[in-house]
RNA sequence: GCCGAAGUGGCGGAACGGCAUACGCGGUGGUCUCAAAAACCACUGAAGGUAAACUUCUUGUGGGUUCAAAUCCCACCUUCGGCACCA
C-alpha cells in the first residue's frame, strides 16, 4: 500500500473529530494544563509558515500533555478587529464583519488542514458582541477605578488623506498609503493609566518563567530610574523642579534646561526679555515631526531665557536657564539641571553654547568629553561631598537635600500611559457617554454590549473624528445619569484591547453573566505555557499582564500573573536568510506544502529546520527529507514480521530516544528530538524491528506526525487511537549501554578509541587503552605520568619521554 | 549611542568544558531498470599521501585559562533584532 497523505489525513481528522478526542475534558479530579498560542489576526492572506511554527510546536506540547494524563486546554481564536480589514472593507465596499467572517473561515480551515488539536468548540472572536461585551465591561471597571481618563494627546495626521493615522500606518515618518508627510495634531484621547502599575509589572517578572531576553526587554521598556527631585529657586520667585539620577553631581550643574512645552515658560512671559525668540523656538519645536526631532538628535538647539536665572541650591551660584527640545516634557519634570562634565548631552550643548564645564567626579578629562562612569569615581570640587565615592555621594546628597527641604529621593519610569482610542470604525465602541452636565458617564452594565452600528462608509472623516461620528442617530442619546441629551463616545478601542484578556475567556467562552465563571478561572488559570513572538514583548505581553493584574486587584481573576511560562519562537526567513515578503516573492504557503507532501511532513519540517527560538531560513529542498523519513517508517511497518514485545538489538536506543524526546520537547529542542527519532528509525531499519518496537515508536512520534502514526497504528492492528495512548516511559537502567566506546587522548590529542564495558574501572581502562596498537605506537619511548578519566567517555594519558 | 541575540562543512544545522561537523539536504560511486525517475547500499570538512595506513590543519579575528576550549575569560571585527536626547 502506498503512503497517500491526502486520504489518510482526511480520514483521521474526521475520525478524531467524530470522537471528540480534542474536546477539553471537564474532569476536575485530573491535573490541568493550559497551553496557549497567540491567536492570529485573520488577514486576507491566510495562515503563513510564521504561524505554523509556533502552532505546531505548542500542538506537540499539548498532545504530549494529554498523553501524560492531563486535562488539556489548548484553544484557538481570532483577534479580528483591526486596520487591514477596515482598509480592505473601504477599498472593496464590503462590510468589515463580512470580511472578518470569511477570513476566519479560511484560517480555521487551514489550521484544521494542519491537524492541530485545538478545541474548536471554545473559539473566541474579539469582534463578536458576546465577547466584546466583556472587553467593554473591563473598560468600565478601569474607568470606575480612575485608570481610564481623557487627555490631550498628539495624534498622527496625514496632510494629504486628511485623517488620523494609527502608528502602524506611519512608516518612516510618512503616510503608508499616500507617502505624504505626517504631522502631529493634538486630540483628546482615552488613556489607560498603566504607569500606575509600573512597579508591580516590574516586580511580577521575578515570579514568572520567561526567557531572560523577554524580561530584559520588558524591564528596559518600563525603564525604572532612581534618583532625586531637586528644587532650584529662580529669580521669578517660582522654583523649578528637576529629576536627576546623579544628585552627586549637583555641584557641577552650571545651567538648566526646560522643555519647550514647559508650563512655567508661559507664566514667566512678562519677565523673559527675549520672549519673541523663545516663542519662535517653541513654535518651531511644535511643528517638528518625530522624525525631524530624532534626525536632529545630535545637533543641539536652544535659546537662553533672558531676564530669568536659577540658583544652584548647593552653592547659591546664579546659573542661566535655556529652552531646548532635547529635554522632553513627558519624562521627569520637563526640566533638567545640566551637568556638562558628566552627561554627554549636556556636554554637547554646553560645548556648542560656550557654557562652563566643571569637573566634579575625577577620572576623566571633562574638557575632552563627558565622564559618565558612576562606578569608578571620586568626588572633587563638591564641598562636603569631595573625596567620597560617587555611590556614597548620591546617598549623602539625597540625605542633605531632604534635611534642608530642597529635594527628596524619587523614582521615574520611561513607561507612558497607554493611548487607548482610535478614530476608526472596526474596533470595540467605548461605552461612555458625554453629557454636557455630568461629564463622562459610563454606560450601565445592562446596556452592554454596546454594539457597533452599521454605517454607510468606514472612511475616516476629514475632521479627524471616527466614522461613527457621522451616525447621528447612534451618537445622540440620553445621559444615563441625568437623562438629559448627551452624545456617545465615537472613538473605538485599539486592537490590543481584546487580546489583553482573551485567554481568560477560553476558560468559559459562553458565559453571559461574567467574563468567565470564578470556578473556571480558578481551575484553568494561570496559563501554564504561553508561546508567542518577540514582537509582542513590550505591547501585548505587557498590556495583558496589566489587565490581569487589575482584574486580580478587583477580585475577578485568582492570580496576579496571567502566564506561568512564556517562550518565544524565532522568525522563519526565506531562502538565503531574507525576510519573507510578497515583494521578494519568497513567501511559502503552508497549503502548498500540505497538498504536495502532507500535513505531517509540513509539521515535521517546520520543527526540524532549526532551533525553535532562533530565526531560521526555509529550505524548500530539505522538506523532502522529512517526507522520506515518514516513508521509511511506512516501509518498515509494512514489512514487519516480528511480533515480539521488544527486540534486544534496539532496546537501549529506544529507551535513550524516549528520554531524549521527552526532555527535548520541554526544552523547545524539537529539531533534535526529530533527529533522534530519525537516528532510531535508521537503526531499526538496519537491525530489524519488532511489533513492540514500532508500537513505542508510533506513540513517540504521534505528537509530531499524528496522521501517519494513527494510520500505521491501525494497520499494525492496535485499538483505540494512537493519539490517546499514554506517553511512553523510559527505564533509566535501560538507557545505559553495556559496552561503551572511549576516546583515547595522549597529551590531549585524540589518538583512537577503545571499547570497554560500561563503568569499567580506571586501571582496566588504562590497560585496554594501552593495549591498542595505535596507542602503543604513540607511547613508544614515553612514560605515563598522569591519567585523566572521564567516566564512560574519555581517557587522557599525559606522557613524557 | 544603549540593550539583546548570533557568527561552525557546499547548504539548513548538531554539540555548549571531554572523539567538532549528529540529523537532514546536496554531491560522487554502485544495485535495480532497455532507459529514466523513485528506492536501496557505500563514500562525502580541508590539505598532504597511493582512493590504503598515517600525518597536519579547521568552529569570525587575536590573546588567555585548562590535562583538554566551538563551549569559559579579555580585546576586536561582522551580521541581525529592539530601544533611541528617558536627565
Amino acid at each position: 500500500m502506498k503512503y497517500e497523505h491526502e486520504s489518510i489525513e482526511k480520514k483521521w481528522q474526521d475520525a478524531w473529530a467524530a470522537q471528540g478526542v480534542y474536546r477539553t475534558p471537564e474532569d476536575p479530579t485530573k491535573p490541568k494544563y493550559y497551553a496557549l498560542v497567540e491567536f492570529p489576526y485573520p488577514s486576507g492572506h491566510g495562515l503563513h509558515v510564521g504561524h505554523a511554527r509556533p502552532y505546531t510546536a505548542m500542538d506537540v506540547v499539548a498532545r504530549k500533555r494529554r498523553m501524560q494524563g492531563y486535562n488539556v486546554l489548548f484553544p484557538i481564536g481570532w483577534d479580528a478587529f483591526g486596520l487591514p480589514t477596515e482598509n480592505y472593507a473601504i477599498a472593496n465596499h464590503i462590510h468589515p464583519a463580512k470580511v472578518t467572517h470569511d477570513n476566519i473561515a479560511f484560517f480555521r480551515d487551514q489550521t484544521k488542514l494542519l491537524g492541530y488539536s485545538f478545541d474548536y468548540s471554545r473559539e473566541v472572536d474579539t469582534t463578536d458582541p458576546a465577547f466584546y461585551k466583556w472587553t467593554q465591561w473591563i473598560f468600565l471597571r478601569l474607568f470606575e477605578h480612575g485608570l481610564a481618563y481623557k487627555a490631550q494627546m498628539p495624534v498622527n495626521w496625514c496632510t494629504s488623506c486628511k485623517c488620523v493615522l494609527a502608528n502602524e500606518e506611519v512608516v518612516d515618518g510618512v503616510c503608508e498609503r499616500c507617502g505624504s508627510s505626517v504631522v502631529r495634531r493634538e486630540k483628546s484621547q482615552w488613556m489607560l493609566r498603566i504607569t500606575a502599575y509600573a512597579q508591580r509589572l516590574l516586580d511580577g517578572l521575578d515570579e514568572v518563567d520567561f526567557p531572560d531576553r523577554v524580561k530584559v526587554q520588558q524591564r528596559n521598556w518600563i525603564g525604572r530610574s532612581t534618583g532625586a527631585e531637586v528644587d532650584f529657586r529662580t529669580t521669578t520667585g517660582d522654583t523649578l523642579c528637576v529629576f536627576t539620577t546623579r544628585p552627586d553631581t549637583l555641584f557641577g550643574a552650571t545651567y538648566m534646561v526646560m522643555s519647550p512645552e514647559h508650563p512655567n515658560l508661559g507664566r514667566w512671559r512678562e519677565r523673559i526679555t527675549n520672549w519673541a525668540e523663545v516663542k519662535a523656538y517653541q513654535d518651531l519645536s511644535a511643528q517638528k515631526s518625530d522624525i525631524e526631532r530624532s534626525e536632529m538628535q545630535r545637533d543641539k538647539t536652544g535659546v537662553e531665557l533672558k531676564g530669568v536665572r536659577a540658583i544652584n541650591p548647593v552653592n547659591d551660584a546664579e546659573i542661566p536657564i535655556y529652552v531646548s527640545d532635547y529635554v522632553l516634557m513627558n519624562y521627569g519634570t520637563g526640566a533638567i539641571m545640566a551637568v556638562p562634565g558628566h552627561d554627554t548631552r549636556d556636554w554637547e550643548f554646553a560645548t556648542k553654547f560656550g557654557l562652563p564645564i566643571v569637573e566634579v567626579v575625577a577620572g576623566g578629562n571633562v574638557q575632552e568629553q563627558a565622564f559618565t562612569d558612576v562606578q569608578n569615581g571620586v568626588m572633587v570640587n563638591s564641598g562636603f561631598l569631595s573625596g567620597m565615592q560617587t555611590s556614597d555621594a548620591i546617598v549623602a546628597m539625597i540625605a542633605w537635600l531632604e534635611e534642608k527641604g530642597l529635594g527628596h529621593a524619587s523614582i521615574n519610569f520611561k513607561l507612558r500611559d497607554w493611548v487607548f482610542s482610535r478614530q476608526r470604525y472596526w474596533g470595540e465602541p467605548i461605552p461612555i457617554v458625554h453629557c454636557p452636565k455630568c461629564g463622562y458617564v459610563p454606560l450601565p452594565e445592562s446596556e452592554l454590549p454596546l454594539k457597533l452600528p452599521n454605517v454607510e462608509s468606514y472612511e475616516p472623516t476629514d475632521t479627524g473624528e471616527s466614522p461613527l461620528a457621522k451616525m447621528r442617530d447612534w451618537v445622540e442619546t440620553s445621559c444615563p445619569r441625568c437623562g438629559g441629551p448627551a452624545e456617545r463616545e465615537t472613538d473605538t478601542m485599539p486592537q490590543w484591547a481584546g487580546s489583553s484578556w482573551y485567554f481568560l475567556r477560553y476558560t468559559d467562552p459562553y458565559n453571559d453573566a461574567a467574563l468567565a465563571s470564578p470556578e473556571a478561572l480558578a481551575y484553568w488559570t494561570p496559563v501554564d505555557w504561553y508561546n508567542g513572538g518577540m514582537e509582542h514583548t513590550t505591547l501585548h505581553l505587557l498590556y495583558s499582564r496589566f489587565w490581569n493584574l487589575f482584574l486580580y486587584d478587583i477580585g475577578v481573576v485568582p492570580t496576579s500573573e496571567p502566564y506561568r511560562k512564556r517562550t518565544s519562537h524565532g522568525m522563519i526567513l526565506g531562502e538565503g536568510g531574507e525576510k519573507m515578503s510578497k515583494s521578494r516573492g519568497n513567501v511559502v504557503n503552508p497549503n502548498d506544502i500540505v497538498s504536495e507532501y502532507g500535513a505531517d511532513t509540513m509539521r515535521l519540517y517546520i520543527l526540524f529546520l532549526g532551533d525553535f527560538e532562533k530565526a531560521a531560513s526555509w529550505q524548500q529542498n530539505d522538506v523532502k527529507g522529512c517526507r522520506r523519513f515518514l516513508e521509511r517508517l511506512w516501509t518498515l511497518c509494512e514489512n514487519l514480521n516480528d511480533d515480539a514485545a521488544y527486540s534486544p538489538a534496539n532496546i537501549t536506543l529506544i529507551h535513550k530516544t524516549i528520554k531524549k524526546v521527552t526532555e527535548d520537547i520541554e526544552n523547545l529542542k524539537f529539531n533534535t528530538a526529530i533527529a533522534a527519532m530519525m537516528t532510531l528509525l535508521n537503526e531499526m531499519t538496519s537491525n530489524g524491528a519488532s511489533k513492540g518496537d514500532l508500537k513505542t515508536f508510533l506513540t513517540l512520534l504521534a505528537p509530531f506526525a499524528p496522521h501517519s502514526c494513527e494510520e500505521l497504528w491501525h494497520q499494525l492492528g492496535f485499538e483505540s487511537f494512537v493519539v490517546c495512548q499514554s506517553w511512553p516511559a523510559y527505564d533509566p537502567a535501560l538507557c545505559i549501554d553495556q559496552e561503551v566506546e572511549i576516546a583515547v587522548q595522549i597529551n590531549g590529542k585524540f589518538r583512537g578509541t577503545v571499547w570497554v564495558p560500561a563503568d569499567c574501572p580506571d586501571e582496566e581502562l588504562v590497560k585496554a587503552a594501552t593495549a591498542e596498537e595505535r596507542i602503543q605506537r604513540n607511547l613508544e619511548g614515553m612514560r605515563i605520568v598522569k591519567t585523566i578519566v572521564v567516566k564512560n567517555k574519555l581517557i587522557n594519558l599525559l606522557v613524557k619521554p
